[in-house]
DNA sequence: CGGCCATGTCTACATTGTAGGCATTGACAG
DNA sequence: CTGTCAATGCCTACAATGTAGACATGGCCG
């Protein structure tokens, strides 16, 4: 019953989406951690990516030559059409969310 | 360890912000189903209320006199500094996070 | 050969999201 | 007076999401 997409969601669908055809698990890992500024687990990536992929918001596919370097071969991902449209979603309902008040997107400009 | 505010905490947040004065749980309830554009059950609010006072992000307050019309006073509702800050920073993320993507956001224009 | 690195995967648990039912009590119809 | 209703807060329960850490695999380098 989760009508929108959760914060952690959206930080690796888009990084899905920054990535392009470069994203495979460590390297979104990689990116969400940059994003979000803070540590991720691997796990936690992964099992997002799994949920997901459930959901029909995201698919993969295993790289097909011999991995470069390292045992497993690299599963590659790409958002799917309607991971899209979640995204979107999630995008117009933050924004309103926020449009409604007014808020000082400088209030910490001195605090952090 | 949940770092970041989810999106459900953030309208409630957001939505006793919007209320004021005014803020208490059935107002904040209608509040949210407006800016999220769906129907909330009241105890999800409540639940959510309770867990952000829990964490200090919010203080309440009963009405002291008797409540105009039905049977519990009403509990006033307001953002504690905490609560400000978790929501700068909240939003701050979510803003970074999409920023970093070139996303149309007239992208469903026609779709929807 | 042996440890190291990159990579993907599994299991497990904490936190958040969310529903629906219940209790209380003034107002109002009959 | 009595029953129904509306407004309000609260409690329990469960589903979904967030997140960590251990583990398996197999090239590579010394």
């Amino acid at each position: 019953m989760a009508e929108v997409l959760g914060t952690f969601e959206q930080a690796v669908l888009l990084a899905i989406v920054h990535l392009g055809a470069d994203a495979y698990g460590r390297a979104i890992l990689h990116q969400v951690q940059t994003s979000l500024r803070r540590n991720i687990s691997a796990g936690s990536v992964y099992t997002t990516l799994d949920r997901l992929e459930a959901r029909a918001l995201i698919a993969s596919s295993l790289a097909d030559g011999t991995p470069a370097r390292g045992g497993r071969p690299r599963r590659y991902y790409k958002v799917a059409a309607e991971g899209v449209r979640a995204l979107d979603e999630a995008h117009q309902i933050m924004t309103a969310l926020w449009k409604s008040v007014k808020w000082p997107t400088n209030a910490r400009k001195v605090a952090l």
